[in-house]
DNA sequence: CACTTTTCCTGACCCAGATCAAGATCCGCA
DNA sequence: TGCGGATCTTGATCTGGGTCAGGAAAAGTG
């Protein structure tokens, strides 16, 4: 997740064409909407400015629900917060991704959203995204196809969190990582975290030392090399091979 | 989960104003929808005859989606299934809710849906759901709301699995079938389970052994009541207080 | 009804991963 | 360029819950 995923056009202040020229038209809303639908949605979405800064928020938990965002260039994990205020992350989102379809039923967002590195946004006013997609069904389709995604891959975590070791997580993810970065089209075996060990610990269901611990095995088994946030995959089927267990875990993109 | 609990108006074998006069509109689909939009609804339900057995499918794993489901009577666990065979239960519906969301994306269902007692089903073409949602604006909301909630229940769930310890998940499942059973118009503190132990340790991340104990050791604390199927709360309190940590699982309907 | 099968309970033991502790390395910043 | 606080790694120890084993109670079944 590199300053390098630079998936919309960022120089394109106002709504204009953006959505059309935008390179992640493939993996957004955009997905099966024609070109001139697209400039109806493009016309409801804004372009934050300026970027999050690592650290900082997109939205907090319990914020009033006005909009769901989709990250342009940067990534962004969701956390949420006990009572006795630690926290624990519920997902990473890379470019492409929509973030804040847990807050539809509450009208309040459940979890807060908070940048891992400096990181760019495409707003959608949900309100206007409803209307919009009652008008072209195209939009209404991904926007459920995306929601049955996202439904589907906690599905698969659960089903991880639930039963599997420690190593098996860590391989889970990062097959799953590998993946959507090749989507994005970056080398699917050169995998930048912007994310932090304790992160990644929180969202495995694992300590960090854990964390620490099995990077090390999996380097020592010859399966990656770590770098500190580098991790470079040298064999991904062996990687494969170790989530193998739950068959349709698989297949899937997102875990 | 008592056989008594029976939602719909099963009487009626067709559509007519089926939706109209079933008393679990407040918390299925209909919700939202004025009289005159419910007849339409209704025109695609389909009431399937007759009733599942227990032990029956609903569908299996990669079955080709073409509908969604709403239990009207009983109850219905849904499973994946791992290569080697075992099972790992994913969740756990009652009257008025819906099933098979998380086969929209990919176009077949990733689980198994296997009732566990007689279950009666109302069974909803997704086509027909989608294109009817275009034209009836409640019908649409109400949808994403669901699937909303179901995101939001399956985060609940991660945070659950990938930290909170054996005895908190247990507390966690009873105060949220509790809260379900309430809702349906049923006592919430005499709760009749009907899943196995083995489904319950296999939900909560847990060996069977576990979920035996914590039923002891919540009895001998004064708790509950249990004897075999029927649990019978007795502290609702303090079982809310064992789950209190995440703050934000406390406040949900399904956990 | 007895007789099998399934489900559930309880105790004894063990292990994956948590926790505790101590360095090492990195990074932001003056 | 060097200092201070994160972040990461590795080792030693501990423990919650898994696994194994045996028996009891239900629930089917002929």
């Amino acid at each position: 997740m590199s300053e390098a995923i630079e998936g919309g056009c960022a120089h394109t202040e106002n709504a204009g064409l953006a959505c059309r020229v935008c390179s992640l038209h493939r993996l957004c809303l955009p997905l099966g909407i024609d070109k001139d639908d697209l400039d109806r949605l493009a016309s409801i979405v804004s372009r934050r400015r300026p970027p999050l800064k690592r650290g900082e928020y997109l939205f907090h938990a319990g914020d009033p629900f006005k909009a769901v965002y989709v990250i342009r260039a940067g990534s962004v994990k969701t956390v949420t917060v006990s009572r006795e205020g630690d926290e624990h992350v519920t997902g990473f989102y890379l470019p492409g991704e929509l973030i804040g379809l847990d807050a539809i039923a509450s009208g309040r967002h459940p979890c807060a959203a908070k940048a891992l590195e400096s990181t760019a946004v495409c707003e959608i006013g949900y309100a206007e995204l409803e209307t919009l997609s009652r008008k072209i069904p195209g939009l209404q389709r991904q926007l459920l196809r995306l929601m049955s995604c996202e439904i589907r891959h906690d599905r698969n975590m659960m089903v991880l969190l639930g039963g599997m070791p420690a190593e098996e997580r860590l391989a889970a993810l990062l097959v799953n990582l590998s993946d959507r970065f090749r989507q994005r089209g970056f080398p699917a075996n050169d995998i930048r975290l912007s994310m932090s060990r304790y992160d990644i610990g929180s969202y495995l269901g694992l300590a960090v030392e854990t964390i620490s611990r099995l990077f090390s095995r999996l380097q020592g088994e010859g399966l990656i090399t770590v770098q500190r946030k580098h991790v470079h995959i040298r064999d991904i089927d062996a990687l494969c091979r170790l989530v193998a267990a739950p068959l349709s875990v698989v297949d899937e993109r997102r875990i």
